[in-house]
DNA sequence: CTGAAAGCGCTAACAA
DNA sequence: TTGTTAGCGCTTTCAG
C-alpha cells in the first residue's frame, strides 16, 4: 500500500460509489446486487487490492471459519497424517485449519485449547494428552463449540469421537500369529493412563485376549509387559523402558511379540537386534502403528496400520455436520486398521 | 454460562462497579489501577469466568500475538522439529504459533499465507515450496509484516533467513569419506528448482566439490545424479526415482555415495538392499537429514544431521526482534550441521 | 487515579 | 435494488 494501511470496505465503497453494505454483500454474495454495481465493486476491489479483514468479520459475525486441531504430540507422524485428513475435508467446506502441538504436556494442551477458543475457532478436534483427567472437561463445559476427539477420547462429556477399532486390530494381529503356530505370544506397550491402563490399551489387550480364548490358548500374566508413563516419558526413556520389557520377555518361552504402540516397538526391535535374536525365526513381531522405519528395517516389520487420514477425515466430517447444525446424537465412530504382514511374522 | 453468551468486559465492569477502561487496564496491566479497584475487578473476573476476547483485542489493537508458520510439507519430520523450535522461543515472548501445511503445493501455500495475513498474524515464518517462483513475493510486498525464511529461502525480496551451512555439511561428509579411503564418491539428490538446481542443492554440491578439490580428486559428472521435481513428485515416486539413480551409479566404479536429501537416501538404501550390495564394504553411505529409520536400519546410516530445533529457534528469535521494532539489516544466519557417523561409512 | 467515548472493519437489521 | 446505521468487544485518547 502506498498509503501504508490496507484498504477497507469503506475505501472500496468510496471508489465504487456505493455503500459499504453493498460491498459487503458483493464480497459475501449475501444478497442480490445489480450486475452493474457488482461490476463496479469488483473493479474497485481489484484496483485497491482489497481483502476482507477476517478479524473484523469474525468479531462481527461470531464465526471464524477456523477449525483448531490440538495434537498431543506432533512428533508422531500418525497425527500429522490425521491433520492432513482433517484439512482435506474442512477445506471443501471453506474452513481453515490451525494446528497446535501440546508436546504431550497437559498444561500446554490446556493453554492451546484456551487460546483457540479465545481466538474464536468454530470447532475443535482434539487428541487429548490424557484421557482420564478432567482439565479439558472444565474448559469445554463452559463453551458450546462442537468438539470431536480423534484417536484418543477424553471421557465424561458430550462430544463425538473417532477411534480405531483397537480390539479388532489386536485380535487380527494375534490371530495371525496364532495361525503361524505361535502359542507363546508376548504383549509389550506403554499406556497413557495415570493409575489404570488407558482405554486404548485395554481394548488392544482385550483383542489379544479374545484371540487367545478363541484358540483355546491360556493368557499368561508374565507375557504381558505394560509400563505407565507413555505421555510423561521422553522418547529415549520410552525406548529404554521397552528395551527392558523385551529383555524380561526373553526370559520366558515367548516366540512372538505384539507391540501395543510404536515407542514400544522401537525398544523391542533394538533389544532383539542387540541380542542377535533372529526375527522372525526366534521371535516373530508385529506392532501397532505403521511407520517408515518398519519397512526400512531388516527384516521389515509387520504392522497394524491405522488409517490416519481417514480418521482425520471422519472426525472433520462429523465436526462439519455439527457446525452446520445438523442435529444428531453424540457418538463414537470406529475405523478398522489394516494388518500389513511383512517379513517379521 | 447460564446466560449462553460469554461475559465481556462490560459485564465485569458492571459487577465490579468500575469503568470498562479500568477493567481493560487491569487485564493488560497497561496503567496503574488502585489496589482496591484491581481487587474488585479480579474478583469479578473470577466470579464471571471472564476471558478477554482475542478477536476484539486484535481488531482494536492491530496486534494478534500470533505467529504463522507455513510449512512446505509437514510429513517431513524435520519441519515439525523446526516448529517446536519456533514455539519454544515465541512462547517466551507471549506469542502463539499457528502451523499450516502446504503439502508441497504452491497454490495451497499462497492460500495459507493469505489466510494468515487476513487473520492478522504479527509475523510469518516460511519454508517456501519453491525458491524461484515469485508468487510469495507478490503477496508479501503488499504487506509490511516481518517474514523470516527457514531452511529454504525464496529469493528476491526483503526478509531474514535462517539456513543450514549446506556447503560445510557436504564438505565434511565428503571429506570423511575421502579420509576413509574413497576416491569414487557418488552424489544422489532431488532438487526443488524448476529449471536450475535450487540453491540448497547447489551449495551441497559445492561442498562435495571442494572436498574433492582439496584432496586433489577429480569430479566426475557421471558420479552426480540429480533429478528435478523434489517438490512435485509424491513420496513413492521420489523413492522410485532415487532407486533408479542409484542403479545407474552402480554401473560406475563408485564405492561411496552421499545422498543430498532424505527422499534420495530412501531409494538408495532400498536399491542397495535389493541388490544385496554390502554397506559399507561395497558401498559406503552418508545422507543429509537425520531420521529415525537411519538408526533402525542394518547397518545404521551416517547422517549430516540438521539442528532443526535450533534453526526454528533462530528464525523465531530473529522474527521477535523485528516485531519488537529493533532495527537491524536483513540478513541470513547459517547454522552448522552435525556429522553423525554410524555403521554405513 | 478513573471514566467517557470514539472507533478498529465488518455484518445485518431496518428503512427507503 | 440499495443505503444508513447500530453495534461485535475491545483499546486508548482525552478529560477530569
Amino acid at each position: 500500500m502506498a498509503n501504508g494501511r490496507s484498504p477497507t470496505m469503506k475505501d472500496v465503497a468510496k471508489t465504487a460509489g456505493v455503500a459499504v453494505s453493498t460491498v459487503s454483500h458483493v464480497v459475501n454474495r449475501s444478497r442480490f446486487v445489480s450486475e452493474e454495481a457488482t461490476e463496479r465493486v469488483e473493479q474497485a476491489i481489484r484496483q485497491l487490492g482489497f481483502r476482507a479483514n477476517r478479524v473484523a468479520q469474525n468479531l462481527r459475525s461470531g464465526r471464524s471459519n477456523l477449525i483448531g486441531f490440538v495434537v498431543s504430540n506432533l512428533y508422531n507422524y500418525f497425527y500429522v497424517r490425521i491433520a492432513r485428513g482433517i484439512e482435506s475435508v474442512i477445506g471443501k467446506y471453506g474452513y481453515h485449519l490451525t494446528l497446535i502441538d501440546s508436546q504431550e504436556r497437559t498444561d500446554l494442551e490446556q493453554e492451546n485449547i484456551e487460546s483457540l477458543i479465545d481466538r474464536g475457532v468454530d470447532g475443535l478436534i482434539l487428541v487429548p494428552t490424557c484421557t482420564t483427567c478432567d482439565h479439558i472437561g472444565k474448559l469445554l463445559s463452559a463453551d458450546d463449540r462442537p468438539i470431536v476427539f480423534v484417536d484418543r477420547e477424553a471421557i465424561g462429556f458430550q462430544a463425538d469421537s473417532v477411534l480405531l477399532s483397537n480390539e479388532e486390530g489386536a485380535y487380527r494381529a494375534t490371530k495371525h500369529l496364532i495361525e503361524k503356530g505361535h502359542v507363546d505370544i508376548g504383549f509389550v506397550a506403554f499406556h497413557f493412563g495415570h493409575d489404570e491402563i488407558d482405554m486404548t490399551m485395554q481394548e488392544r489387550i482385550e483383542g489379544y485376549r479374545k484371540a487367545h480364548q478363541e484358540a483355546g490358548l491360556p493368557i499368561r500374566k508374565n507375557y504381558i509387559e505394560i509400563t505407565a508413563g507413555g505421555s510423561v516419558l521422553v522418547n529415549e526413556l520410552r525406548h529404554a523402558e521397552s528395551y527392558r520389557m523385551m529383555e524380561r520377555l526373553l526370559t520366558t518361552p515367548v516366540s512372538a511379540v505384539l507391540c501395543g504402540n510404536s515407542p514400544a516397538s522401537i525398544g523391542v526391535f533394538m533389544c532383539l537386534k542387540d541380542r542377535k535374536v533372529k526375527i522372525p525365526e526366534e521371535i516373530a513381531m508385529i506392532t501397532f502403528d505403521d511407520d517408515l522405519w518398519l519397512t526400512m528395517a531388516t527384516p521389515s516389520i509387520s504392522a497394524v496400520a491405522q488409517p490416519a487420514e481417514l480418521l482425520g477425515a471422519a472426525a472433520a466430517e462429523r465436526l462439519m455436520q455439527r457446525i452446520q447444525g445438523k442435529p444428531q446424537p453424540y457418538g463414537c465412530i470406529r475405523l478398522k486398521a489394516d494388518l500389513i504382514i511383512r517379513d517379521s511374522s
